[in-house]
DNA sequence: CGCGGGATTGCACAGCATTGCAACCACGCG
DNA sequence: CGCGTGGTTGCAATGCTGTGCAATCCCGCG
């Protein structure tokens, strides 16, 4: 015996109604007189029935699924987000489908492609699809469109004009200068930029607004470019750019996210012995939570989570058929423990 | 115009097909001519058309949906399960749909309960029901049971014997004792545990479990018991417990998890001005990832995340009839520097 | 050339819920 | 007492795909 999920029918046959009637009590506002409605929720309540959203998405133009493309889910802004993310969602009464854009570590599995996590978002009926990683191509956000679903990209690069895919972006490139002013005001010289290999045009932009305000103040940077958005990523930079014997003596060093200047911050202190900020300034981007604690006391660029979520949640619920917009979310710094003061006023 | 979702009907119109030929063609294994199938997936592909997995299930069994129910997804320990979780799930084929308990933080929204969230995984037909957090009532399972869905319990309190749930139980008893006699090894003799209200069971074994092995010997420890599984709460039980002019004098401290261990280790540290592990000895519990960072080097009972993730995976996939089972995960220590070096031989 | 059999294919129904439409009920008013 | 009206309710069609069953087709063999 094996027990199947309850349906209206046999709530229908326990109330000695028809299927409508079951359908009507549980659609607000329909035609149903009060003790038949009264019946049949009693009848479902006996029975544990509950509508079966997949078969009412059906009928409707819409569903209530809203597919999540990310990775790197345990990156502690990343998951901050995510969390935000889907708990509005829910508040919403959406439902967050996710798709984890992260490498299978078996041997020989291949790596989930966007383009097949897409297919399968859209396989699912989802109502939208927001990319919280990776880049979408042109012709993703097409196969989207023509489907009648929305793309929200999210810190991502802009796809071609015209395409239907809302894009939020913080301030990159603001944030970039931001950065580099700081610490230049505290009076480093030699400066670097620590950047992962990911394709992606917001971080590309915060390090590249960084190095052009340096070069504003005469100032070149070192650039330091490999592997993924991780700790580790932090790590290997800060090795081999503060390496012994390194004849350019780096004093300001700009991981363009928390992570990895985190990772950064702490081999220069506690692996190679550098006093943060005397010897060495540090600066992030994101505000992750962990970035505040005593233990790191970060300085860094933020970008509001809350205004991230609420532009983000503003263009899920937009009208299937407004335009396409373009939301920016803007940010500042937050003075901690990593940057040595400011000496006199910053440049302008 | 609006674009609606390709059907199966569409592209049997284009391909000069019945419409069963389709959904033939997309069947692996079923009786259809190469040509045939040949014919409609390039007419499936010129229209962008992909199988509706939501009428499909209404007719499958079972569905590709595991609903997750979890909460404090930002947390550095759940998260980096989530991802693991999420992640093998995609890599055998399985959806994730997320049910975030989180609290909705606007005023006068009420928080999501855990009946509401497996009610609304069950409208979407799930196929297993993976509790992340919170404690299940036996009525919940029960519901679950009802409608043919398996319930996975992660750390929680084990429902009513002969319950459809299958448990996976990290070594909280063990793990409790184990950082017990590391930290009396240590010399340490005024132990405080510290926890979250929360009631689930695990971190209360732990906590138990701890303060009976140190009855052993011979010590009583100080239990601080408030808030939730936050860093937040390590940070205020250190300052309530750590108190100049504390009589007691704590100098070992267990917290039942990675976060308030790391929240009462960096408040000693930095903030009190304790000197960790020389004055006071503190011990964690899941092994975070940022638990191993330079900054932290946090001594910590281990639960293997591969593990667990493992087990979780091979319960939701055992089949629908498969007895109940109960899968126990070993734990053990991680040494790192925030426990000072034993004295002698371990207490038995 | 006729027939048996395997491979294909279409029909129709199943699976679950929503909804337009029409039937139906009771009731009040002329 | 007949009829209009408003409220209920059931029928049947709809939305989309999966699949048992029977019809069909083609081929090879006797």
């Amino acid at each position: 015996m094996e027990p199947r999920f309850v349906t209206a029918a046999d709530v229908a046959r326990r109330a000695g109604v028809s299927r409508s009637a079951v359908s009507r009590a549980f659609t607000p506002g329909a035609s149903v007189a009060p003790e038949t409605r009264a019946r049949v929720l009693e009848a479902a309540e006996a029975l544990g029935y509950r509508v079966n959203r997949l078969a009412r998405t059906l009928h409707r133009d819409r569903s209530d699924l809203v597919g999540i493309i990310g990775a790197n889910l345990g990156n502690p802004y990343i998951s901050a987000q995510f969390d935000a993310l889907s708990a509005a969602l829910q508040a919403e009464g959406l439902q967050t489908l996710l798709v984890n854009l992260r490498p299978d570590p078996r041997p020989g599995a291949e790596a989930p492609d966007l383009g097949r996590a897409v297919e399968r978002l859209l396989e699912y009926r989802v109502r939208t699809v927001v990319l919280l990683s990776g880049a979408a191509p042109d012709e993703l956000v097409r196969l989207c469109a023509a489907n009648g679903v929305r793309m929200v990209l999210i810190n991502r690069p802009a796809p071609a004009a015209g395409a239907l895919a809302d894009v939020i972006d913080s301030d990159a490139a603001g944030g970039g200068r931001l950065a580099a002013r700081r610490l230049i005001a505290a009076g480093c010289r030699q400066l670097a930029v620590v950047l992962s290999e990911s394709r992606t045009s917001a971080k590309l932009a915060r390090a590249d607004a960084f190095c052009a305000e340096a070069a504003r103040a005469g100032l070149t940077v070192r650039r330091w470019t490999q592997g993924p958005n991780s700790y580790e990523t932090g790590v290997a930079a800060a090795r081999s750019l503060l390496a012994e014997g390194d004849p350019a003596r780096i004093d300001g060093i700009f991981g363009v996210t928390d992570e990895i200047a985190l990772g950064a911050m702490n081999t220069a202190r506690h692996e190679l012995g550098l006093a943060v900020p005397e010897r060495l300034s540090v600066i992030g981007f994101d505000d992750a939570p962990i970035s505040g604690w005593s233990s790191h006391r970060l300085t860094t660029v933020r970008q509001s989570l809350r205004a991230l979520t609420a532009a983000t949640l503003e263009a899920i619920l937009s009208p299937a058929d407004a335009a396409v917009s373009h939301r920016a979310i803007a940010v500042d710094l937050v003075e901690r423990g990593s940057v040595a003061p400011a000496r006199g006023p910053a440049p302008t």
